[in-house]
DNA sequence: ACCTGAACACCGTTCAAGT
DNA sequence: ACCTGAACACCGTTCAAGT
């Protein structure tokens, strides 16, 4: 007879993730609704709520899983050369490169973790792993100021203002409102204006304690 | 008899828009909708068509009042002090400062600014705010390399990187997730964050052309 | 012109029921 | 355990109708 394989088995919970990015790649976190995921995933539109308690926790795994591949990402941002002086600040700097190309990459991921309003508190693996991204960056503003490519002071401080950057870069350019049209123009723009961040962060005047 | 006055007259448009940025403060873009608003301001749930082809629509005129106030703080950002030697340079700096104040003085101006995903090309107003607020700053950043605060080359790659900076600190503070518990303390933050980046663009390096 | 009520196709979520 | 269909209260949008 027919089909006789009314269930799925197992691997339900990542198919309806990886529906799920592929609807918000689509059409955006805004747009996007649970029900149809339920239809990619040949289901009914009940059928999520065995592996999500709600919509949010379904976007929060998303974002959770967003998290901890930029945290991936920003310690092991693409090739360092191994026979760089300084080797410390290049790779601060490669990982607000690795920020950016993260975002406009997997903007499916970027946007659920930053423009979607998750309670960070109802989700404690979500929290976890942002934390667990930001304190990558904080350790590697703690090695170049340990090698002395950074100056002393709150390296936290530093590392928010370095991510306030990135950040922006990674929004208006995923939104469009930066002239560039390609990822290589902005990966490039990025470099430009990590350096320039940097020559100020160098000179070190206002980073007591 | 009782209430002979069943219609709005006039100021139904602005009702709206007054009761939709008290309900996109309340809970957010995301969970606005147009039939709330249509409660709050005592009519029935379609009204709101005479004065809005749809839901964007009123979303957008609410974004375009919020680039057209960003663009005026942006202008007249604060108190300068006459007498300081070179205006323009602060101006800059406090243009910066104004912004991200904008951002968490009315967030529910920014977050429909740049949080929801509206056509642009769709609401022709609202590109000409935009491009008309982001010339304000291209402006500040042309006086400054006048006065010869800030190295030449082109104003717009600079703007791009100094907006980029202020944009980040203010959708990470309004997301709560910098550890600043006050607008005076994020505020701090900002000018500390602009100096830093102003001692970098001040040496000028890559900035040909 | 401006507003209304009924209607349509959606959505998130719940629940009793099926295997 | 895992899934289903029916149901509820919402939403955006449309439309014929009222003053």
């Amino acid at each position: 007879m027919a089909p006789q394989r009314p269930y799925h088995h197992g691997n339900l919970k990542s198919a309806l993730l990886a529906a799920a990015l592929e609807l918000i790649r689509e059409v955006g976190p805004a747009a996007f609704t649970l029900r149809e995921v339920a239809r990619r995933a040949g289901i009914s539109h009940n059928a999520p709520y065995r592996h999500f308690r709600e919509k949010d926790e379904l976007l929060a795994a998303v974002a959770t899983t967003g998290f901890e591949r930029l945290a991936k990402q920003l310690a092991r941002p693409g090739t360092i050369p191994p026979h760089v002086r300084k080797p410390a600040l290049l790779r601060f700097h490669a990982s607000g490169v690795a920020y950016v190309q993260f975002a406009l990459k997997s903007p499916e991921h970027f946007l659920v973790m930053f423009d979607w309003p998750l309670e960070a508190d109802r989700y404690p693996e979500l929290a976890t792993s942002a934390t667990c991204a930001f304190s990558v960056l904080v350790g590697l503003v703690q090695a170049a100021q340990r090698e002395g490519s950074l100056p002393g002071g709150d390296p936290h401080g530093i590392a928010c203002i370095a991510w306030s950057l990135v950040h922006g870069v990674a929004k208006l350019a995923i939104a469009k409102k930066l002239p560039f049209q390609s990822m290589v123009e902005v990966l490039s723009f990025t470099k430009r204006a990590i350096e320039a961040l940097q020559g100020g962060l160098s000179r070190g005047a206002p980073w007591k304690n």
